[in-house]
DNA sequence: CAGATACATTGAAGAGTGTCAATATAGTTG
DNA sequence: CAACTATATTGACACTCTTCAATGTATCTG
């Protein structure tokens, strides 16, 4: 048997949680840091909802146009959703068709909301 | 001397959503990527997963103990929970209590799913 | 009072992020 | 082939974020 009486760290004598800890392990909140960091951008929360819009027919032309930054930064921003798996790209001729992956999307949506209530 | 020949919004022929716009407006974004950066650290999560666990108990103390940062680190990111109003604290004597704030967290809740669903 | 304790603040260093000009790449057109 | 176009990549810079040692502040205790 573990003896818990015992605290086994000097602890302050006022205040006193002994066995205070978070429920969440340090991979699965890095990993929901990562989730919320991805979307915690106003360029990219604006390039989902552009995607989201015309699912499919979206070039980057079409985002840069629409977007206060210049071509590379759009590239960039686009790398970033696509490494999160959360958009892709089919290439047609000259241009690159973006659109929001849908079922990565609404896995997002729920893991956050999951993680978001075993924290209440 | 190059003449700069009249900038016209003029198209790209072969790829063309002309009226494409964010849906969600700048200062709209804005305040929905703040919402999001401010719970996308992994520090800051495990202290919200805490206080939640104990409500009302919690001082700076059993924070740092069981985080892996130190405790100038607890207390700046405490500040900003503050600052963003998801927590509140109450000082009793050397203590400094911090809470969640329920209602916050929850209107929070409420705010990030209607916007993660409106840009379905 | 002096010393100790809990927490906050400051300031500085390092890491990370966002942006864009310049350039590269790949496909198209003449 | 060369010229052109849409997008990606590179590299540099500025800015923000995270962290901690040092220090400050307020409270408690003897």
């Amino acid at each position: 048997m573990m003896e818990l009486t015992e605290i086994t760290e000097e602890r302050s004598p006022g205040c006193c949680n002994p066995g205070l800890a978070p429920r969440i392990g340090a991979d699965e909140v890095r990993a929901l840091s990562d989730d919320l960091g991805i979307l915690a951008h106003p360029i990219r929360l604006q390039i989902l909802d552009m995607l989201a819009q015309r699912d499919g027919q979206v070039c980057v032309c079409d985002l840069e146009a629409a977007l206060p930054v210049k071509q590379p930064t759009v590239s960039h921003h686009l790398k970033l959703l696509r490494a999160a798996g959360l958009i892709d790209c089919e290439r047609r001729g000259l241009w690159a068709y973006y659109f929001v992956l849908r079922p990565a999307m609404e896995s997002l949506r729920a893991r956050l909301l999951a993680q978001f209530d075993a924290l209440r």
